[in-house]
Parts: structure tokens; sequence; C-alpha cells
DNA sequence: ATGAAAGCGCTAACAA
DNA sequence: TTGTTAGCGCTTTCAT
């Protein structure tokens, strides 16, 4: 057991020449003969050598990892996003750390304060809690900070998805389909995604010539249970509604809940429509209409975003688009 | 930008003492009179030093961070079991590094050889492909891998769960139920949760005095897919059946699915049990009668575990306890 | 109780 | 084209 670890000097030694050599070679820095070339790589593979990470870090003042601040590593939204984070990891040099905050700010704070110090030489960030200035402020170094789940900005690498154009949709699909009592569940409402949502939402309206109501609008949590209870106080307000646009796909699965509780079919006596388009989404029943976000791939980008400004490429800032999903949960009116 | 970093070579100047002091002090390590303990730790808070973890795991030969090795990110299952992880990790000061390759044998095992050799000080191994011999191959340096969703070893830190009595327990209350021919949904033969779960439900038949019948018996793969394609068949098969076992809830998921398109009312026609109990289960139509794991739990538990072994404490290898959670899917005959 | 110095494994000037 | 050397920031003998 714990056998010396291989040293770039034990493979010096084999090869016969000197560390900086065999560095040269490895890193593929300066210049070498193809004989040199060929006897250090054929020790080091003899010995089966592994750079050692931390030394190399120290040096070259890299951490080697690509970090990832999000609010819950539970629930179905952020694991997809992972994966496709992990997607594109996988195939770099670069370790995936990961942090969850329950997108408490102060501790998103300290974590993000961590991950730049001790972890990460680039992160993606998917919260609002944060803003940019609060980021400046504890990332000294400037390293790339990826944010995802706010406001464009040129000024700071993101990546964002039209959430407006994707409420938009969803409302509008409800009002082709004959609905105007138009219930919308959101989240808080200092939060980015709830205030583009909901403005998507009331374009909609009023592009239909639809009066805004806002005793229809419910002010949840994106949890199952926040839409769950959003529906019971809908129900209970006794103002008429035909369908309920939940802010995301949780909500709608409460949504669901609390609508058989009270005996109402969906979609016949009230039609619904989520958002992100969750796996589960298509296994409800009825399956669920939704706007379809394309999750994983975001983290996909973001991940590939971070990793070309860490290596000191350009990167654009894209924006990805929503796209209504038809299935089984509205009903023609 | 990129204000150069403070180092500890700060703080001793400005505490005007020497860079052995400073480490001393920080570390605890070797005598320090009080004084000069105050005068260093004033002056690292007036700079805000932050250690170089790189430069301290270098000399100390450790990496800090905990690897955790799961077959997904995504899914239902992985992601709480993730948060479990997190939920200790994030009190202590290591790093969460992950990696997920599919379960395939070879690239789990240069991820684990990657884990160990460059990132973590100890992993968290959920999976079955590679055994305690491929690890130990791999690990050199005996650093702690716990092992999860494999048979219990004495010779080997783990948690398992109580998989076979949990299947046992689904069994029996559906046999309880009244239910003579009840299929069993479940993942590849060579697995070892399939092996254990296929177990339960065998011994559960035969202390009923059921015989047990090959052709209610399936193979998938644990996703929704394979449980909707098992029923399709199931139900092509010709072959009489009131209820079905699924080894996991997702593809209890898929079951519902199938057994709607077949017009089977749930549980009026065919009662359905899950495993696992992940959270979309009580959101299911009807809510899924289920084995519920402590799935997050099982996560915080593995975390400390590592941990422990890590600082080199013992710790022990719990079972932990499956438990039925009854609700709307089963019938009573 | 404190400091000087060596060294963890590596890279990057600088010489040769 | 190659080797020598000086660090990277820290901990840890070994002196004092």
């Amino acid at each position: 057991m714990s056998k010396r670890r291989i040293t770039i000097k034990d493979v010096s030694a084999l090869a016969g020449v000197s560390v900086s050599t065999v560095s040269r070679v490895l890193n593929a820095s300066g210049p070498i003969s193809e004989e040199t070339r060929k006897a250090v790589m054929d020790a080091a593979a003899e010995l089966k050598y592994q750079p050692n990470l931390l030394a190399r870090g120290l040096v070259k003042n890299q951490l080697g990892g690509v970090g990832v601040l999000i609010p819950w590593l539970g629930g179905p939204f952020f694991c997809s996003f992972l994966e496709g984070v992990q997607d594109v990891i996988r195939d770099t040099p670069f370790r995936l750390v990961i942090s969850s905050e329950q997108a408490q700010k102060a501790r998103e704070h300290d974590a993000l304060t961590y991950l730049l110090e001790n972890d990460a030489d680039g992160v993606i960030y998917y919260g609002d809690s944060l803003r940019p200035e609060d980021i400046a402020e504890i990332n000294p170094q400037d390293k790339p900070v990826v944010l995802l789940g706010q406001p464009r900005t040129e000024a700071h690498p993101c990546v964002t998805i039209d959430d407006e154009v994707g409420a938009f949709l969803a409302t509008r699909y409800l009002l082709d389909n004959g609905h105007r009592q138009i219930a919308h569940i959101t989240g808080e409402a200092s939060q980015h995604v709830t205030e583009t949502r909901l403005g998507g939402y009331r374009r909609a309206l009023s592009q239909a010539g639809v009066p805004f109501d806002g005793r229809l609008v419910f002010h949840a949590d994106y949890t199952e249970q926040g839409g769950y209870r959003s529906v019971q106080q809908l129900l209970g307000r006794g103002v008429d509604f035909t369908a309920v646009f939940c802010s995301n796909d949780q909500m709608a699965i409460g949504a669901y809940q609390a609508l058989r509780e009270f005996n109402k079919r969906i979609p016949e006596d009230v039609s619904v429509v989520g958002f992100d388009d969750i796996s589960f989404a298509q296994y409800m029943h009825p399956t669920l209409t939704t706007v379809r976000v394309p999750i994983r791939n975001m983290g996909s980008v973001a991940a590939r975003m971070v990793i070309d400004l860490i290596e000191g490429r350009e990167a654009e800032h894209p924006t990805l688009e929503a796209e209504l999903v038809i299935r089984r949960s509205v009903k023609r009116l």
C-alpha cells in the first residue's frame, strides 16, 4: 500500500534526461529532438507516470476545476442542467466542483468566494441573488463567471433563455384555444424568471385584448407544494377561470393534484400549461402541454463557455429558444 | 485587476514574525505564546488571508476533495442522493467533485482512477461495474472508497439498504391484498439491485405458497421507457396478471403510461407498486404505493463515512431500512 | 517559543 | 536542443 507516487524526477532518471526536458515534452513547450521525446514518452509510459496536478497548479496558478453553483441539487431541473455540464466537462482536463446553497444569498456569497478562491478557474452560476456587482467584488482575479437565470447583459458572460417568448407562446396557445380567464402561477416577484415569464403572459393577454386581472396571478415558489396551494387559493377565491398557466412544471404537478382533489377534470374543466418540460411532464396524466427549455443543452453551452473563457478564447452570449410542446392538458373551448 | 493573492508571507511580515510561526498558529501545531498568536490572527484577519489550498495540499499530500462517482447525474434518484452528500460536505473543508459515466465499466474505471489520483482524498462510488478487486487495483494509496449498490462486505466500507426486505414487503402487501398473479419488472439480471429485489419478490411468493412464474418477470433498465415497454410486452403476452411490482419508481411511471394506453385502470384493473419513493411518486395519479428508500439520507451517511475514513476515524457499515409507503395504486381484491 | 531552511512536484526563465 | 536553477505557497524538521 501507499507506494510512493511516480514523479517527474523518476521519469527523468529513467529517460536519462533532466526534469525540465521531461516537463517540456509533456507540455509540448519548447523544442525537443524526436529521440529524446520518444525516450521520455517511453519512460513515462513504463512508469505509468501521472503528473501531480496540485504541483502543476501551484506553479501555473490554476486550480483545475470548473465550479457550478446552483440553488438546489435535488429536483429535476438542475439535475438535467448538471448533466449537460458534465457532458462537456468529461472531455476536458477540468474537474467538476459543485456547490448548492438553497438560493440563500449569504451562503451563495460565501460558496462562490470559496469556489473562486480554492476550487475553480471559472464558475457557472445559476441564480439571481448575486448580481454582477456582487460577483465582481468577490472575484478579484476576474475569473470567468457565467451567469444563468439573470437578465441578459453584454457586460457579463451569460446564457439566457427566451422566457418571455416562451410564456407568450404558452399564453397565446391558451388564448387561441378560446380561453379568456387564464390564471398564472409563478414564483417570487423578485426573481428574474418570474418577471420575464409574467411579462410574456401579460403581453399575450394584451395582444389578444384580454384585460389583465391581478386576482388570477399567484406568487408561489416553483415547488409542487407551491403550485398545489396556489390552485387551492384560486379555487377558494371564487374567480372564474378555465385555464392555469404555471411558470414551471413542478408547480403544474401540484396544480394537477389540487385540481383533482376538487374534482376538476383536466383538461375538460380546467386546462393546464407548464414551463420547462422536465422529463416527468410527458408521463403526467394527462400529459402536460408545456414550454420546452433546452435544460441539458443550457448546461453544455454554459460549460463550453466557461472553458473557452478560462482558456482565453472569446465566447458568445447565446440566447436559447424556448418552444411550445403541445400535449393533452389543454382543451379547445 | 488580478491583484496578487495574499500569502502567508504577507501575514508574517505584517505580524512581525516568521512564516513558520504563522503556519503554526493557523494550524494550531506547535506551541505559541498567546501574544504572538493574537498578533498573527489580527494580521491574517486584516489582510483577509486565505491559505492556498494547493500549496498546503502539495506538502501534506492531500487533494481536498470528496469524489462522488454515480451512474447518472440526471434522474430523480441520484439527484436526491447527491443532495444528501452535499448536505454534509457543505460543513466540511472538502470540495465536492462529481463524476458520472453512464455506468460504463471502462469509463468508470478511468474516472475513478482519475478522481483518486488528482481530485479526491476519498470517494463515494455508487455502482456495481467496479468490484472491490478492481478498485483495489486502481487505488494504490488505499484511499477510502465507500461502496453503494453492491453486495455488503465487511472487507470494504459500504452503505447498503435492505432491498431484499423492501421487495419482500412490497410483494407481500400485494399478496395480502389478494393478488396472486404479480408481474415483476426489474433491471438487468447482472445488477446487484436486480438480484436482491427479485429475491425479495420470490421469497414473498414462496412464503405465500404462490408458485413463481418466469413469464411474469421482465428485465428492463430502470427507466420510464423500460417500464413502459415491459408492460406492453406483458400485455401482449396474454398471461393473466392483476398487479405489477416495479423494481423502481421510474419504471412504475412507464408502467402507468402503458397501462393507460391499453385502457387498464389503475388500480381497478391492475395494481402497481414501485420502489424508491422518488418525489414524483406522491404526485402520480393515482399516487404510487412504493418502497421508501432513504435516498437523501444515504448520501449523507455515505459522505459522513468517507470523511470519517479520510480523517482516520473508524466507520460503521450501516444497512438502512426500506419501508413500505401505502398510497392508492393497489386495489384489494 | 520562535526562526531558518529544506522540500512537496512542477514549470519557466536563463544559460550553455 | 538541453540542463541548471529559482521559485509557486505552504508545512515541518531542526536549531536556537
